[in-house]
DNA sequence: TTGTAAGCGTTATCAC
DNA sequence: GTGATAACGCTTACAA
């Protein structure tokens, strides 16, 4: 066995140059078809062959040159996935669905940050376009309001699905999360215990994801006979400022808010951390929900009334699954799917012994 | 503008074949390798025709085929970043940290999460050795005792840099946190506040990291004239149930721990909640520090004592300053580095109050 | 069952 | 200032 001692200092490829395939032809007198075929067990060359070569390629260390592989192939076996921030469990949890369906089928995963940046989301397309990824996700950024770069990479060739973020009006598979719904059974759920004065915190964007929510919130409101008060709407950049601002707005109304539907999750702790701080005697009495059922939660002593169970995960392999048919059938044409993914209303379990 | 509309179904590369330099080169009437220099501003190509090219180029959205010139430069412009897992913030600070270096420097990055398996950890390495990654750093699965496949790596000439996890005796450059002298003020702190009967729940490796931190925790307990007892040490593989038993072993002792320290937030976060739910009665005199600073402690009403505040960020930048300096000087022996940021002891606020 | 040769897109070298 | 040619490692018709 090779001890790192023993290969100081690292052999650069100069002192010792990759095995090819070609290395190992000439070494078996054998030409580079056969140890090629030989070594992807093509039905046509003897079992002897095929062994001498495997034999041979251990020796060597041969490792498949992938880079000319992709190049030969003008395929580069890779995906793209475009999410905001690493940072948010949501979209690391859609990322590692997306990547497990796509390693289960012989792809590689790059991924990209936008940091929620238009500038950004537009470099890192063009990069993904150069590497010649064979299909490509997104979860657009806040500033996405324009999406001639996005037909672009589809007008070049390579297939594109929406993820978790959409625009409005753009027509391309799309798979998220049923927010319309969940808005509507978290109303509920406040209603159901009591509240009439019902805030709603969320996010200004060119998403169908905010805008979902919103009509989730008011048709909640209206299905339980409450008036729509447009003041009892704000909105956040995500920022803790931001969040602080809204939640304080909501509470120093004429007639506050008794319970607060947020964006997400992140949202909703910021907002407790708020009520907390700045609003210590009406705090307990306000509930929240948000969306993402952060599994910090559970951590709390007194947490939120409720949060909304998103499956992200299934959203990432379900857009594999989406992209890797389109990658497959490149001709088809396609009627653009809308997939949902259920928002199930998770009350922790404070609440549920009151 | 092409709109969405237009484009459906998408033009498969069939219908519209990507622009090659070649294109430009017969439709401007050119060589190709004219048009090549001219798109990378070469000097001795005359400014008419570079901007003939650079026109055209941009009319038929000519993207350079990345693919082709990896395979041709014999180099892939990409660096490979194997980590545990992405659902843990600090290893997506880090690779944060190592992809901004990297992006800065024209690299791309390939990011492996192991899952902390071996097996994975193997095939995440071939992977990326048949990638032809210009480098690689790691941060070791928590089931890599023997290190033959990394040295597999070194020794096909693809450089390695150790990250935040570094098996004990493997001589290569390796960036992480000064954990011993964390320990160590961890401990100082606790006996500064009266503790005597501090306990410590560590990983159980082959890593540095878990040896340092014990041997920190130990010295740290010498410098101030407490026994070191075996009993107040518990092991623990970060899984909420190992989390639970370390702590409950801590409590159950005929002479209890009252301070106990980390290996990481997390476990940290689960003894706060088995305090709270299983040991209410003394829970609130029992004081934790972890390692880590973990953002969402500041969502706790009961916050723990301190967590000692790392630099993934900053490791992960210079991982990849170590790293490209290997790929960029492949011949130059050099004397393997161990890079340490300091931890630094961050009480929280209600804490400091008192 | 094995060998030959062409070609993927780009760039480096050298010639003009 | 511009062009011709070869080469990177591999796969795949097609030929033997």
């Amino acid at each position: 066995m090779r001890s790192a001692k023993q290969v100081f200092p690292y052999l650069s490829p100069m002192d010792h140059k990759r095995a090819t395939i070609r290395d190992i032809a000439s070494a078996l007198k054998l030409s580079p078809s056969t140890v090629s075929k030989a070594l992807r067990d093509h039905p046509n060359i003897g079992i002897v062959t095929r062994e001498r070569v495997k034999k041979l390629a251990k020796e060597l260390h041969y490792v498949p040159n992938q880079t000319a592989i992709r190049f030969k192939q003008q395929k580069s076996y890779t995906l793209g996935i475009v999410i905001p921030n690493m940072l948010d469990h949501f979209y690391v949890a859609a990322v590692e669905g997306f990547e497990k369906f796509a390693y289960d089928h012989g792809y590689q995963v790059l991924i990209g940050q936008s940091h929620e940046s238009l500038q950004r989301e537009k470099e890192l397309l063009l990069t993904m376009q150069s590497n010649r990824v064979d299909g490509l996700v997104i979860a657009i950024s806040r500033e996405t309001t324009d999406t001639s770069h996005i037909n672009e990479v589809v007008y070049s060739g390579i297939p594109v699905v929406y993820f978790i973020r959409k625009p409005i009006n753009e027509e391309l598979h799309c798979v998220c999360s049923d927010v319309y719904t969940g808005a509507v059974d978290a109303i509920s759920y406040f209603v159901s215990r009591g509240h009439k004065r019902i805030g709603f915190i969320n996010a200004s964007s060119y998403w169908t994801t905010s805008r979902d929510r919103f009509l989730g919130y008011r048709d909640g409101l209206i299905q339980h006979g409450i008036p729509f008060d447009k003041s009892l709407v704000q909105e956040s950049d995500f920022s803790q400022e931001s969040n602080y601002q809204a939640i304080r707005r909501l509470m120093q109304l004429d007639d506050p808010a008794t319970a607060v539907l947020t964006f997400k999750d992140q949202v909703m702790l910021d907002a407790l951390n708020c009520l907390r701080f700045e609003f210590a005697s009406i705090a307990p009495a306000v509930e929240l929900i948000g969306y993402g059922a952060n599994p910090m939660i559970q951590y709390l002593e007194h947490p939120p009334l409720a949060s909304l169970k998103e499956q992200p995960y299934e959203i990432g392999q379900k857009s594999g699954l989406l992209l890797l048919d389109l990658v497959n059938h490149p001709q088809t044409e396609y009627a653009p799917q809308l997939v949902k993914f259920p928002c199930n209303l998770h009350v922790f379990t404070s609440h549920k012994q009151r």
